[in-house]
DNA sequence: CCCTTATATGATACACAGTGACAGGAAAGA
DNA sequence: TCTTTCCTGTCACTGTGTATCATATAAGGG
């Protein structure tokens, strides 16, 4: 579990022009259970999936909830919203920054583990009249089931 | 304009396991017209801004045409599908390989050189049990007339 | 421990981006 | 010019996410 029950989270670090959501002031029922099922290693559940396994410990929680807590929670910061356009968005608990994974195929997202990105320097960009604050790499292939299945 | 009239364009490169999509038959009019409105430097239209400005010249395309078309010049290879900025997709007429740039303000998208991203090697992954077959880069941050705006 | 109050929830309607189906239209080769 | 079949325009529809609002409840104070 992330956040002891009753303990208000840290407040939404200040960051250059980034309008800051409203932050976390109570610790709900429904917002715990969601917070927990989301601390997993290397998953990335749409809001579909996080929606039926929390419903198995909040059956009358709602849909709206769930998008309502996964959107505050990654403007907050504590996890990461994982966006494409045109599919559907997926979240990881995991809110420090890393690359992710994707297959082609079956849509899956993985973690990629930072000893397998290998670059002398971590990327140095410089492009006049920007300022750039970050940047998301996503790569691409297929998962092993997948190649297997196409054989 | 890319393709002249009449001229088939070259039909999909094969590629490890991706369904090759229906590959243009036809130069119609409106395909014409949307390719020549996607020949632009450094343009990153969303399906419903191609549309408008494809409406001048065809006023009675339809935005399904629209859609279908940017669907498979982009699966063909003859432009290029930009999923990582925000919810509405992009498209570039650039079908080569590059990275963007997105202003998290204003949410406009743009093309960065390559000789501004600096890393010594050119980004080895290698993770067990996957096959990758490319990656997406996206730059985020503030353009240079959001930066003022907001001073 | 109960009261108060503002925040969060559940229900529902809605908005938006994109897709599917299909009859009629028009490219391209004969 | 004719024929074939791919493509278009229309329109209904889907899926994902958002807005609204009455009701419920967490958290701090008395």
């Amino acid at each position: 579990m992330r956040l002891p029950i009753g303990v208000r989270p840290a407040r939404p670090k200040e960051y250059l022009f980034v309008k800051m959501p409203n932050s976390i002031q109570r610790m709900t029922r429904q917002r715990r259970i969601l917070l927990d099922v989301l601390d997993r290693k290397n998953w990335h559940p749409t809001a579909e999936e996080v929606y039926h396994i929390v419903r198995k410990q909040a059956p009358r929680i709602s849909l709206g909830t769930v998008y309502r807590n996964l959107d505050i929670l990654s403007r907050q910061g504590t996890i990461t919203k994982i966006e494409e356009a045109g599919t559907q968005r997926r979240y990881d608990g995991n809110p420090t920054p890393h690359y992710h994974l994707k297959c082609l195929d079956c849509g899956e997202v993985w973690d990629v583990p930072d000893e397998a990105v290998t670059w002398q320097r971590p990327l140095d960009v410089a492009i006049p009249g920007f300022t750039i604050t970050g940047h998301r790499l996503l790569f691409e292939g297929y998962c092993a089931r997948c190649m297997e299945e196409r054989q």
